[in-house]
DNA sequence: ATTATATCCTGATCGC
DNA sequence: TGCGATCAGGATATAA
């Protein structure tokens, strides 16, 4: 279940092993990825990689370019690049492999053939899914990074507008902002104190401040840790993140809350489960000073 | 327009 | 011990 943090880790330690290579050969072996234009790819050189949501974007430039070990400037990439975007879904590993030419072994889907070594795209349930764009116009998300410089507490209140819909699935949208998955949703939420279910038109201007702070460090956090590893995640040295010894809610139904020592409840929400704690994360909004009083 | 449900995929786990 | 049913969830398609 990679999500922001996760990607963000494969992102980060494949750039200067993959950066200024050349492509010779894109194979693609699962039929079920469907045909790729190979010809955006092939032959040119991978300028940088860069974490677009929760997919991986490489960046692939014309071959005279000389591309530095932490790849070329992202307002270059943005102007220049073509790009293959990998999205891991749920099981889907890429790892570098020093040897490009024996054979494949299950669960391989996709391998990227390079001067040195090659790029392998494992996922056992196949669900991962491999996109080229030809530019960066075609490649970027519709939603808004977390992360981003610009995504103030202001500019995530304009984001939640005065809909409806309750806030955990709302986080979980990636045409409003992208990244966040079943596990950093609940754990955001857990963080600001704020029921996952509470209407996003109801939360107030405090609430949405709380999330914007927790979310962002939660990330930021839990990319320090080299990320979640709940049940399958490896990175792309084939090693677990450590972020889930951190994890407040998620996956702990019935075991104490962190804070308070209120068992935490599951619950599902479109279909997905929701964890939180039901005495910290109040139904009614206004129960924030009680719960706050509850610190040591 | 928005919201709900079904689908994909396969290994792990559960109950009998 | 074995076997079928269920679950995990990101995204998209279809239905209401």
């Amino acid at each position: 279940m990679p999500e922001l943090p996760e990607v963000e880790t494969i992102v980060r330690q494949l750039t200067p092993r993959l950066s200024g290579r050349r492509v010779l050969r894109m194979e693609v072996l699962d039929p079920l990825l469907g045909t790729l234009e190979t010809e955006l790819i092939e032959g040119r050189l991978i300028g940088g990689l860069r974490r677009v949501g929760k997919q991986v974007g490489l960046a692939l430039v014309a071959p005279r370019r000389a591309v530095p070990s932490h790849g070329l400037s992202p307002d270059r990439l943005e102007r220049e690049a073509s790009w293959l975007l990998i999205h891991l879904r749920m099981t889907g590993r890429l790892t570098w492999e020093k040897d490009a030419d024996g054979p494949t072994t299950p669960p391989t889907r996709a391998r990227l053939r390079l001067d040195r070594g090659a790029l392998l795209f494992r996922d056992v349930r196949r669900l991962g899914t491999l996109r080229v764009c030809r530019n960066w116009a075609e490649a970027r998300p519709a939603g808004l990074d977390p992360l981003a410089p610009g995504l103030g507490a202001r500019r995530l209140g304009q984001l939640l507008g005065g809909c409806p819909t309750p806030i955990k699935p709302w986080l979980m949208r990636q045409d409003r902002l992208v990244g966040l998955g079943n596990i950093y949703a609940s754990e955001a939420l857990f963080a600001a104190r704020i029921h996952p279910a509470r209407p996003v038109g109801s939360l107030t201007m405090a609430e949405v401040t709380r999330l914007h702070r927790r979310l962002r460090a939660i990330l930021r956090r839990a990319i320090e840790m080299g990320g979640t590893s709940f049940s399958t995640f490896e990175n792309a040295l084939g090693r677990p993140g450590a972020y889930q010894e951190r994890l407040g809610v998620y996956g702990r139904a019935g075991q104490p809350c962190p804070r308070c020592k209120t068992p935490i409840v599951r619950f599902v929400q479109q279909q997905r489960s929701t964890f939180f704690c039901p005495r910290c994360q109040s139904e009614e909004e206004g129960c924030i000073s009680r719960s706050r009083e509850m610190r040591p």
